[in-house]
DNA sequence: CCGTTGACCCTTC
DNA sequence: AGAAGGGCCAACG
């Protein structure tokens, strides 16, 4: 079965636990090419309803442009209800939430 | 077939 | 320390 880069991202994104946030970088690495995190960001562009992208961030804990999710402040309404902790700076704490996979299919 | 585009990341000034 | 530019990879026309 051949699975498109952004159909495995979705998979991925939907893998991702609550109370934690991932990187374009994190979910580009898991899926086969730590360079491709915009092939990420452009397959969560036209995800469909459903996945937890309000939970991907940039590699500095920032959340991408606020025009995505319909609102960044819906989005760090939802990551805080969600348990994940912001900074006073308004990024997210990725020292506590970065969501970190402990065994990758992939990756020996 | 080749060129263009994209919710990024990293290096350098 | 902050800001600017380029590079990379994959999908689409």
């Amino acid at each position: 079965m051949e699975e498109t880069f952004p159909q495995k991202i979705y998979q991925l994104v939907k893998t991702i636990p609550s109370g934690k946030v991932a990187t374009y970088g994190q979910l580009a690495l898991l899926a086969g090419s730590p360079r491709a995190s915009r092939i990420v960001g452009a397959a969560l562009a036209k995800a469909p309803a459903g996945l937890p992208c309000h939970r991907v961030l940039y590699r500095d804990g920032s959340l991408c442009c606020q025009q995505a999710f319909g609102g960044k402040e819906v989005q760090r309404r939802l990551l805080e209800k969600e348990g994940v902790l912001f900074l006073p700076d308004g990024r997210v704490n990725l020292r506590q939430c970065l969501w970190q996979p402990a065994d990758n299919p992939w990756n020996p």
